[in-house]
DNA sequence: CTCCCTTGTTTGAACGCTCAATCAAGAGAT
DNA sequence: ATCTCTTGATTGAGCGTTCAAACAAGGGAG
């Protein structure tokens, strides 16, 4: 049960929220929600026309956490930027081995459990990983000057959500956090590369 | 049953495995099976105890097809191991491509369909996951003279599945290529950058 | 202060439907 | 005659959704 003090709308929406992520949302009945949240079948659609509506605004709610509840907490005291890509990846870390490798990124869950052209949940899933790879290309363009010469760096913000969504999905099927380490240390000797790379460049620039 | 068209048991089974990367597991009831696979209930309950045992049975054909069906024909006539990892990794494409980025990896699909704890089903996608990474790693370890010295193949093996079902999600999620093709080239650079480092290596060692 | 009417919210039983699973009966081959 | 496999109607639970009824709080009017 969620606290009873909030708005019954806002305690379906954390119900909501709680049990996508635990449990996805095929497998999530609405009289789970209502269990959850304590609320009854009519407040739930007094609110949300359908099931999906509510799935709809858990989305958007989820969109406008993903600064304030993640990014600044993961980046709180840490001021490089390509450090605070890792720090943000060592939050995801975090998630996994609190929970046992039971839950990652919620969002990765639902992508790949709807299959149906299911265009406005669709469209809200791109939106909530565009998001999250754009905070990330912010940090890289703030390093550019550190990254070899012509880098695409929403290219690269691509590839570290695809990183982290991979090694999540790996980790919570074998239950273990070897594949997401694995996968963050490959990364990471990526980044190492691209750095030295950086310098070797910029050596050569000014003539060594 | 002697001659004619394929067996029920198997009808059953790939019929069930289509629609499974198609919609999903949950979302695919047994009539759908049934219906696609031209069959009765009762002949599938002969057969398999109940519908989870269904999805044990595809994990497993999958499993078994992993290399007659995956990687014999996107390894044909390419020789050299770095180039049969992206080789692999441009059959992904291909059947993302061929169905408007609709399924990509059945294996990833499913493995973030099952959230409670399914020990039987979680087992046998882990397995399948090894499989794959196995045979990426034999094309690394054979390619080993061409990488650092010292490089982790086990884990950069894993890093280029997590490559994979990461660039997958994504582009399933925004129904474009670009995030895969975004993650494959990132990728690629990795490689690149590798095989340089080892050239230098090498150089060093035998002194410039 | 009291009465009525309105507005927004809550209640929980009920509905229609789909689902996974069952079962008794029968077909076909050996 | 036996064993394997097939048929398809049937079961009962659970699903998303609906609905009429109740409730709480407020604002004018008397």
């Amino acid at each position: 049960m969620v606290g009873g003090g909030e708005p019954t709308r806002e305690r379906i929406l954390f119900a909501a929220l709680k049990l996508f992520s635990e449990k996805g949302f095929n497998t999530t009945s609405i009289a789970d929600i209502l269990k959850e949240a304590g609320a009854n079948s009519g407040s739930l659609y007094h609110f949300f026309p359908t099931k999906q509506d509510v799935l709809l605004a858990v989305l958007e709610m989820y969109r406008d956490g993903i600064y304030p509840m993640l990014l600044a907490p993961a980046w709180e005291g840490v001021e490089d930027p390509i450090d605070r890509v890792f720090a943000l990846l060592a939050a995801y870390r975090r998630m996994l081995a609190d929970t046992d490798c039971l839950y990652g990124c919620p969002i990765g869950s639902i992508a790949l459990e709807l299959h149906e052209p299911d265009p406005p949940v669709r469209e809200m899933l791109s939106v909530n990983f565009d998001g999250w790879a754009r905070h990330v290309k912010g940090c890289l363009d703030q390093a550019r000057d550190r990254l070899p010469p012509g880098t695409d760096t929403k290219r690269l913000a691509i590839f570290v959500l695809t990183t982290m969504e991979g090694g999540v999905m790996q980790s919570r099927t074998h239950r273990t956090l070897e594949a997401f380490d694995a996968s963050i240390a490959s990364l990471r000797d990526y980044f190492d590369r691209l750095v030295v790379a950086a310098v070797a460049d910029a050596q050569q620039e000014t003539g060594t």
